[in-house]
DNA sequence: TTAAAGGTTCAAGTCGACTTGAGGTCAAGC
DNA sequence: GCTTGACCTCAAGTCGACTTGAACCTTTAA
């Protein structure tokens, strides 16, 4: 076998990444194997940079389809805009779990009897619930 | 119908979750109506507090099923261990996106001409994949 | 030569958190 | 007496991201 190429499951190793979830990336168009030897896939070996940006953008909170949106058939590369964006929902994000990871961490401290009786965990579930009910209306 | 009681689409308006969920909470134990007249149930007016508690968690990132085992049947309690637990879990979960904004942010305005050339942009794509693959070996 | 390892396709199943739809009940107001 | 609106139950559907299973092929080593 030429050294050239990766077979499914060499990619699945240094991805770590199932081989059934490469070909589903395949099916929805993110990742294309450069041919095939009899029918299997074969992959150049840069298709693990191209996994890993996929598995970021997966965790920066994106959904595939997304993803497939902003990576170029060819390359691998992003919009700028789109970037910034996401940055900024992610720091959203962050700044909700802060809350919320000091809000917990007051309330396993907090000497009040019970939960319902403290008032910093009081204003976090107030913050939560106006967050709902506004939600709900749209 | 007495004041002391709400509707189920009253409590939905006042929670912002829909009737349909809240039935389903129930079915899973998270909730329970007070009673019921003729078939329709009856919450006590505090069951906002209860829901606003499980909207809590889910933000922070529970299942439902995790918050039925620290929900307290009766009240509304919660296990201070598991809150510290649950808190250094969002904590990590905050580093991990910290990370992840700050390679946005930086791949959005980096000046390399391609993002595959951006070293800082690598390193980021680096930790991912690692991550990953560690993840795939247990 | 035969078995093991690794690949193939395609359809169907899984998970969590709900929503939707069908068909029925009940009280209030015209 | 009839409609309207809010509620009820129960079963089935939805979504995204995969996994699993069945049935088959191909190469390699013992």
């Amino acid at each position: 076998m030429s050294t050239e190429f990766l077979s499914i499951g060499e990619v699945s190793k240094r991805s770590g990444i199932a081989a059934s979830a490469l070909r589903y990336y395949e099916e929805k168009g993110l990742i294309e194997p450069a041919g095939r030897q009899a029918q299997k896939r074969l992959y150049h070996p840069t298709v693990t940079e191209r996994l890993a940006l996929i598995t970021l953008g997966q965790q920066a909170g994106f959904s595939l389809d997304d993803i497939a949106e902003v990576l170029t058939t060819t390359g691998f590369e992003l919009d700028r805009e789109q970037l910034t964006e996401k940055a900024a929902e992610l720091d959203k994000q962050i700044q909700r779990l802060t809350v919320m990871r000091d809000g917990l961490q007051h309330a396993a401290k907090c000497q009040a009897p019970r939960h319902a009786e403290c008032p910093t965990f009081q204003k976090l579930l107030r913050i939560t619930q106006r967050k709902k009910v506004q939600a709900a209306q749209n």
